[in-house]
DNA sequence: CACTACTTGACACTGAGTGCCATCGATAGC
DNA sequence: GCTATCGATGGCACTCAGTGTCAAGTAGTG
């Protein structure tokens, strides 16, 4: 049995350990730019064996995704816990909203993840590894959508490409991140993204939408 | 003075030897995988060194992306030579067909198209990569959208978001991309993707455009 | 105390990617 | 026809990411 809920001794340890790499990482990663830190960089500031940051990050990208990765649980736990008649352009975007508010509630936690959202955003190493766990959100959300109207994921893109349109505005929100911004700025900018893609995210998730309307299709009708 | 157009004779051998080692490339990774193909294995089929192979190719990775990555400068240019008043979904529609129609019109061309495009899809590294790159044709055609409409790039989320849908509509069309569719199946895929995003798309270009209408805002109007 | 489970560090190894230099072949100028 | 030059190539050595393996240390448990 677990000493308490279930974080025994040694689990806390490694967390210990991986808080503690990350932090070196972070550090050294943000001032000197990604490519310019090496692994050895790290673990000599974490006082580590270059062998134990591989048994906790898979990749030197890793460290920095990984800090931005339990965003994707939450985002799909919450999609599922909004009511599910709720339109899938609210539903999304409070789902969207939980981890940002969660980042922006304390300000220096806020400024550590903004800076981190820089570094991910300008490293074209990063940014790709970024995009790999953003697909692996979508495909939850992708799911949790089609469950939620009901929908076959194999025929009909629409779960697909509404989690997708979740991610554009997650991804458009973070770009536009400024030093300094409130909770409150933060909140304009994910209701202004969603404003853009709220349309096609409302018109597609009825099952009777209609189609064959639109104009000059590739297939004549 | 060259000789012909804008080819020299070196060109074209650069272009051979580059074909040359991208077909040995694509023969082994398209069997063996991508992980289980090492890059001394492509040069010993090419006939080449090993540091020659990476004169012509950044990376492992590269010698895939590169075969479809052509198709990015075909969207953008083919949505520029769009009609100026033509509605954003049926131009990005056009744009994004016009590398697709290239694909299919030969059969055997277009099968071999399609192989890499599994491979990407399926392979994670590859996938990054892949992603890298559409980022870059996002930006162009984000910005060749801000031109049509007038709008400022630097504020208005509407280009970026609009090009990043676009983009989720190729990634669903190649998702959904089965052995064997002809051009008619491919151009039904295209027309069924836009037609999930282009209410959003129509509706976002247009610059009076109703925001606020929006229920449950996470800003209280 | 002995046993077990887990973590760590050290070493060696593969493979990607880069810098450097010697060489070869084609072309231009004498 | 001879040579200087330029670009492409190959070979070599190097850095760095990432992995497998093994020995040692450090808990908890009987």
């Amino acid at each position: 049995m677990a000493t308490r809920s279930d974080t025994t001794l040694a689990e806390r340890k490694r967390q210990l350990v991986a808080e503690e790499l990350r932090n070196a990482a972070l550090m050294l990663l943000a001032t000197r730019g990604f490519d310019a830190v090496t692994v050895d960089d790290i673990v000599a500031i974490a006082g580590m064996s270059r062998r134990t940051f591989f048994r906790y990050f898979a990749s030197k990208e890793d460290v920095v995704v990984r800090f931005l990765a339990d965003m994707g649980a939450d985002v799909v736990t919450e999609l599922a816990a909004r009511p599910k008649n709720e339109a899938p352009s609210v539903a999304l975007r409070h789902a969207i909203w939980r981890p940002l508010s969660g980042c922006a509630d304390q300000p220096d936690h806020a400024e550590r993840s903004r800076i981190v959202v820089r570094l991910i955003l300008d490293t074209p190493a990063l940014h790709a590894r970024w995009l790999e766990r953003q697909i692996q959100w979508r495909s939850g959300l992708a799911a949790e959508l089609a469950a939620r109207h009901d929908l076959d994921p194999s025929t009909d893109p629409y779960p697909q490409m509404a989690a997708g349109m979740a991610m554009l505005a997650l991804d458009a929100i973070l770009q536009q991140w400024r030093p300094g911004d409130d909770e409150h700025r933060l909140a304009e900018l994910t209701d202004r993204a969603f404003a853009v893609v709220a349309p096609a995210l409302d018109a597609g998730a009825d099952k009777r939408r209609a189609v064959g309307r639109a104009p000059d299709l590739l297939l004549a009708p």
